[in-house]
DNA sequence: AAAATACAAATTGTACACAAGATGCATCGC
DNA sequence: GCGATGCATCTTGTGTACAATTTGTATTTT
């Protein structure tokens, strides 16, 4: 179906950043890129709109969802909680199936991550966390982890790029830390695949962290006197 | 705006039962009830899929969402901690044109037990707790909030018809507690709010299992021997 | 020169017509 | 009589034309 492909290629637009936050999508532009008319375009929108990808404004059109400084606060205060509720379903309700979709897109992973590929390690990493959403089968909770997701996907396009080598070794560690916690889930260790989900999530925060206030420019000398 | 009423009065009807979960939802029948085209209802079922209140099959339209036992489960598991979440981040960001609001609408609702009128009960109930979700002005839980309440509001509509003596008195058990939570909140007493909203919880959760596994039928003599 | 207004261009919203797909029914074969 | 196949009908999906709204610009007014 057209209209999927639609959905899905915005959705990677989006998180790839390849789509500012905050940038506006015209619809013209939109229809002839994807060559479909405009209907089915909108009904696309609105659903994305719907999921959080997407705001639309009444007579003024689609925009990307932005990111400000302001929610990415309530960004850190929300996801530990939600993350680490949706281990503990997804570890009580595993599947061989699921886990066996988790296994394969970990697999994936890493190779991205060992052929250093970063636009794919953030989406894969995405896909993962979203499939251990889908695990908890908990339709009340899914809407906000896929909401967090959106952002931290967003956010960790910046440190997967980066070559510094503790950068390198922090992937390789959350790389290690996903094979842990899919064996967790597998085990039906409850409890164990929170802490370890919390603990991926520390790494992750104090990246991201560094992000949102990154180290500070080397002073001039004339100025650090002045500090 | 003609799509706006749509969409309210979409979500109003499913909210109160006059469409039944899991009913099939006529595109034509529905655009000329409405008077709109069948473009603009297309897009309403969008974002209402999205919302979570309908769930739309490639092909097949759209459907109201369905309230099966089996999601009953997770819905007693997830709303005390998401509830809470949001009575904590309301009490720390409230603003007084918000309580005002909250107050506003408790005054509807108590008006509406006074008067009693099931109907306005259920969506006034809903509304107050919509706006203390958007008090709490958390992108990521705000969705997870009202898949929630729509469930929650669809369940409440039985019991607020009911007419015992018992069951008017755990209404304006809750309407007292409405008060005493908004009152918490515009004090930015979080620790307070979240214990009010817990209590308030409980009162509810307890007529919602009566509903879902209502007391037994009295027993005939010869079975009751062979029970 | 600054503000206000009127007009033009561009963008979004809606209606309708047709295409594609699903469903139900009748006929045909076994 | 039971099941399968093909056709008719109904429902959903898409493209296009037009209406309504917003935005940018030029002209007029003070």
């Amino acid at each position: 179906m057209k209209k999927t492909a639609l959905f899905d290629a915005l959705k990677q637009h989006i998180l790839r950043l390849d789509l500012d936050p905050g940038s506006a999508l015209d619809e013209v532009s939109l229809c002839d890129a994807y060559s479909v008319s405009r209907t089915p375009l909108r009904e696309v929108l609105h659903r994305l709109a719907g999921e959080g990808f997407v705001r639309i404004e009444p007579n003024r059109g689609a925009s990307v969802s932005p990111m400000d400084l302001a929610t990415m606060r309530t960004f850190f205060q929300t996801a530990p909680m939600i993350y680490a509720s949706v281990a503990r379903m997804a570890a009580e309700k595993a599947t061989p199936d699921a886990i066996a979709g988790l296994r394969k897109t970990q697999k994936q992973f890493r190779k991205a991550v060992k052929d250093d590929v970063p636009r794919d390690m953030a989406i894969l990493n995405h896909q993962l966390h979203e499939m251990i959403g889908v695990m908890a089968d908990n339709p009340y909770l899914s809407p906000s982890l896929n909401r967090l997701l959106i952002d931290h996907t967003r956010m960790s396009q910046t440190f997967y790029r980066s070559r510094t080598k503790t950068e390198r070794k922090r992937i390789t560690t959350a790389c290690d830390q996903h094979d842990e916690m899919i064996d967790a889930i597998e085990a039906r260790e409850a409890s164990r695949a929170v802490e370890l989900t919390l603990d991926h999530w520390a790494l992750s925060r104090d990246r991201m962290e560094l992000y949102v206030r990154p180290d500070p420019l080397p002073l001039d000398p004339e100025i650090r006197d002045a500090v």
